[in-house]
DNA sequence: AAGCTATATAACTATTCGGTTATATATAGG
DNA sequence: CCTATATATAACCGAATAGTTATATAGCTT
């Protein structure tokens, strides 16, 4: 449907596939290079570059520059973002059972009255 | 590369759906059937029952009966966990940036003696 | 039983995704 | 300048996704 890209959208795409959540993972014990990742990941060196690309799109992670080297770091704001967002989205799902709980308790007493 | 599930794969695969998350948000105003996300989201029965039964798989909903009518209604569990998860998730990683800041400035302090 | 309504399923299509190999680019070092 | 190394990009491929239309199923209602 390509529906209104709402900021959110790119991260949770970017950790829908589980080889970026381990890249980012990884990212825990420090910075690594693109090639530091591939060998773990038994995956080639564009593949882990693909993923980085989806990954600093999204702004999960960034890209320095040692040499020839592009080592990457996590960001953790979009994902203290994210973590923002889905509480607030249970917390209305829950507000409405609350609420309806509530309208049902009503209901009760009224009926036995 | 097809890695092994960890439960809060399914999750945020179902959240990185745009329509999904819309589905959701609409469930925060109390059950809908099908033909109740079909209109206004524009989008063919077919379609919506899809996305419900991806929702369904990640125990983000959940069904109930009413005659032929199949009401969707929101469950919260799954996503509290998505929420510690990044949560736990956020705090390794900055907990890494904290301890390299400390390892940082402990070198600092130990060229300056 | 017949027909209406709500949902599910099947079959198909176009696009996106996650991977590959081959090649290009950029930087460090002899 | 030449070579080696790290990364990026291009071209391609198979599988998965998100949508469609057409059809089947199941439960009311008369």
């Amino acid at each position: 449907m390509k529906m209104a890209f709402d900021g959110i959208d790119a991260t949770f795409v970017a950790l829908a596939d589980p080889t970026r959540r381990a890249i980012l993972a990884r990212l825990a014990q420090g910075e690594v290079t693109v090639m530091d990742l591939a060998e773990p990941f038994s995956m080639s060196q564009p593949a882990i570059s693909k993923h980085l690309k989806v990954l600093e799109n999204a702004g999960l992670v960034t890209r320095g520059r040692d040499g020839t080297r592009r080592p990457v770091r996590a960001e953790t704001k979009r994902l203290r973002q994210a973590t923002a967002w889905l509480e607030d989205f249970c917390a209305r799902l829950e507000g409405n059972y609350q609420r309806l709980d509530a309208l049902l308790a009503e209901m009760k007493t009224v009926q036995k009255d």
